[in-house]
DNA sequence: AATAACCTACCTACTGATAGGTAATTTATA
DNA sequence: TATAAATTACCTATCAGTAGGTAGGTTATT
């Protein structure tokens, strides 16, 4: 793993913890043993970071995610694999949705990382409207934003409460 | 308005845009008029100000709230009531829900600011609980649970793409 | 030799917090 | 009722710590 790797990982944890206010250069430096200046090789300014860790989030979600049709076409309901991704966020890794978090606290955040975030919730929406198209939902627009308000939200929820059975009864 | 009110007003418009660390003494006093150290004076700590803050929104929120069973006595729904003031906090106020922000990062939080939030979901589901129950819901707590995450997901989603009709389309 | 990936050393700005003081008001006592 | 004590609501000045960021030098790799 590189360094520069190593430093977006740190991030991404404590962004998930606490938001973008949750992380410093220095801090990151100490986790992975480099001096807080060398961060700024890798990163020019901490929107720098920001924004391209929440770049490098929404690409692994959506690869992650895969094709509605193809899911569809082994005999699975898509939604229930989107279901599923938000379901490991908050049990593996105990942790916020990244864009989540950084979506809450949109309106603090340098512009080039609000418009990561912006692309994070544009990318999910436009795959939920094609698996829900696919289900033969009758509006699937807004069966997409139902699907992923209510995820977000019981993640949200769960993770105050400190209990994953509030996110498990908000999702069967 | 006494002082001590104003600096939780102010603090309320800052951490509603931006969470917890969006606020410092120096600015909530500059933008009421006195210095940072008389903050001190109403508010020991920060976290002090943070716990005081959540608590009075909460309090507010279940007071404009009423009887579930009132209005149910007047004919209306009491889950379209809920849904008005969540609609109200974010077509009006332009803001997210101060206790959704920090619910978010409440991994970050000063121990007694986030026992505030978990208060204001816990009296949330309580309330939700009992409205579902009056309707005749079959699974009222599950019910309850569905409700304020669609609705404060549906929120945070339509603050982060900076427009009403995410929200529009998700709680109709 | 050139470039990548660090380093030391530093800066300015800001953070929450504390010490100690003051004027005005309120409360308790003689 | 007059005086003393206490309280309220601020103030100035300062603290140690941390923030993001920069200039310029060093080391390692190709």
């Amino acid at each position: 793993m590189t360094k520069k790797a190593a430093l977006l990982k740190a991030a991404e944890n404590k962004v998930r913890l606490g938001g973008y206010s949750n992380f410093s250069f220095r801090e990151l430096a100490n986790e992975i043993g480099i001096k807080s200046a060398s961060v700024h090789y890798h990163f020019p300014t901490k929107a720098d970071l920001g924004a391209e860790l929440a770049h490098q989030y929404t690409d692994a979600f959506i690869a992650v995610l895969g094709e509605p049709e193809a899911h569809k076409a082994n005999g699975k309901n898509p939604i229930d694999i989107y279901t599923q991704l938000f379901t490991n966020a908050l049990v593996i890794d105990k942790k916020m949705c990244l864009c989540g978090l950084l979506g809450a606290q949109s309106d603090s955040l340098p512009n080039k990382v609000r418009d990561e975030v912006k692309r994070f919730f544009i990318k999910n929406l436009a795959w939920l409207t094609q698996a829900h198209k696919i289900n033969g939902e009758l509006n699937p627009e807004r069966a997409a934003i139902k699907t992923v308000s209510l995820l977000e939200g019981a993640m949200m929820i769960s993770n105050t409460l400190d209990d994953i059975s509030y996110f498990e009864q908000a999702i069967f």
